[in-house]
DNA sequence: CTGGATTCTGGGAGCGCTCACAGTCTCTGG
DNA sequence: CCAGAGACTGTGAGCGCTCCCAGAATCCAG
């Protein structure tokens, strides 16, 4: 940085100026760094840079699933995509730490709050993980895909309208004449685990409790789960099934049993993802726009690091009818 | 650190040495640096310590695809997956960057070479980029996924045994009587797509043009290289595809023609990724392990940074027989 | 008892940057 | 013509750490 000043006549101070935006700064001088700055070859060093303003312009995105749903779930790697661009849109960095295990979870804890970054993206199927309580006590500023159960007023959060999806599901399912309505629900400690349940609840009110089932998101759990609903209700005619890659594994399931989709049962997912057309019968399914979700995320987070300031953002869904239902 | 210092009553000094490995400090000094870490909740600061240091214990992973491949190919996912792992264990960072577009592939170039990773993991389909040379110039640590096509003598790479996988499936296919043997091989600026090939030429010589078609990697791909194929040589009684997932492509095209598989068409792919299980018929394919080649990777990218060392590995392949051919 | 390793410790210098502050110069209105 | 506002510039201090060097303490062999 000296050698910049220097071959450009003029001191640090004017070079730090033009490198932050160019403000108290004359035409001759600007043009004479930036001159300078191709003659040299001159990159500025982040880390000193950092040392001093105490930000990194990075954020780590915390993927803090037990499984390795990253492979199985076509939504994680959209939401991944779509984070790091908007990211480096603002010149920010995105940096990827995987979190399994409990002990990933305090080693990631730990280097948060090292100051490498200066928020983040929390990607977690699970609630109640000690790690959010640690990044809020370093003051850190968070934003949580989907609803952070018990963490509502605390941090910041994007999520899909999931309640008013499944509503517009079994709504859908009903309207179509469908009595026997059964659904294949995600964890019940996750947000689209219990939010989705109780759009269903909204529409049918308390219903059989037969007709419940619950899967994990993998399609493995979708055939299981179905398999088990046929056994308890065989008259069964519909089944919202609360993600599409769990959809494809019920499918197979009642095909298995012998039965026609929608003919005999009808199908309903949740998500819209890749799966969702992957093969027939192509699915009647719920939209959530994972692409918008990230771009909210990345502006939440950095109002968030620029303000301070916590906001929730509720993004429409939307039925989107094709062939299973 | 000074605040350490203070409430463990040492210096500075020894501070340091107790944070970067304790040697040259006596048991009592230890003990009691510990301590004063505990107690006053200290963490390092990573940019001061990277200022001097001159490395920034992180990584950059650069995926320079221009097509959205992260999400057809499931092989991308594990390994971002297995390096994340890897260079957690070594106590590195991954910072993930995106660059498809070219502008992309100049912003990440440049942010590459101001000093924020200590080394690259390269995974780009498509040879030649000006990004290898700009890297190399900076004399910045490269490890490549997959033979890096003009640079192989520059920069290390890990690699399945491409050439040696497509001499197995085409060897297999013959064994079983197949006389007109089809390929559908990826882009042909690929190492994917040129040493598989030159397997299948290994095998069956010079043979017939009208026999190979080219994709492009993805599932629809698949199925227009198939179409071509059965235009061209509607004789043909195997094809080795490239790609499980153009595997599938090719046997939704294959179907669409009334033909049965393996009976009257057998199809061989290459991955041995999920999708080669993931629906009827279950693909015989070439096996090539994608966690191997990530922790081969990162142990390949620690030797290049802490000793400048450049090497190639090339892994093993193994035919996986199952129903389509 | 002494000289020279060997182990351990403290403190100064400096990594490359930003920021605050003091100072200079120019332009305005009274 | 002058005071004051505004535009612009240079300089010193300091961010939090590691590294190097000098010196103190300890130990062993001669």
């Amino acid at each position: 940085m000296e050698d910049v000043a220097d071959v450009a006549g003029v001191s640090r101070g004017t070079v730090s100026r033009v490198l932050n935006g160019g403000h108290y700064v004359s035409p001759d001088a600007l043009a004479a760094v930036q001159r300078a700055i191709r003659k040299t070859g001159y990159v500025v060093n982040q880390h000193a840079r950092s040392l001093v303003t105490q930000r990194s312009d990075s954020v780590a995105f915390i993927l803090s699933d037990p499984q390795d749903r990253l492979f199985e779930d076509p939504n994680f790697a959209i939401l991944l995509k779509g984070c790091t661009q908007a990211l480096a849109e603002r010149g920010i960095t995105l940096v990827l730490t995987i979190a399994g295990t409990l002990e990933d979870r305090k080693r990631v804890g730990r280097w948060v709050t090292a100051g490498h970054v200066d928020g983040v993206l929390l990607v977690s199927e699970h609630a109640g993980s000690p790690l959010i309580d640690e990044l809020r006590s370093r003051g850190l500023p968070i934003v949580a895909a989907g609803r952070p159960i018990g963490y509502e007023r605390d941090i910041s959060y994007v999520a899909a309208d999931d309640r008013d999806g499944a509503r517009q599901m079994v709504t859908y399912l009903r309207s179509r004449g469908h009595q026997r309505i059964g659904i294949i629900t995600g964890p019940i400690d996750t947000p689209g685990g219990v939010d989705r349940l109780a759009g269903y609840h909204d529409v049918l009110g308390d219903g059989d409790p037969r007709l419940v089932a619950t899967g994990d998101y993998t399609e493995d759990s979708g055939a299981r789960a179905m398999d088990e609903l046929l056994l308890r209700a065989p008259d069964l005619d519909a089944v919202f099934v609360c993600s599409d890659l769990m959809a494809r594994g019920a499918i197979t399931a009642l095909r298995r049993a012998g039965k026609r989709i929608p003919e005999d049962v009808a199908v309903g997912g949740f998500d819209d993802s890749k799966v969702a057309v992957s093969a027939p019968p192509l699915l009647t399914t719920i939209r959530q726009d994972f692409v918008r979700v990230s771009t909210e995320m990345v502006r939440l987070l950095h109002d968030g690091i620029t303000s301070g300031d916590r906001a929730a953002v509720i993004l429409p869904t939307e039925l989107v009818v094709r062939d299973s239902a």
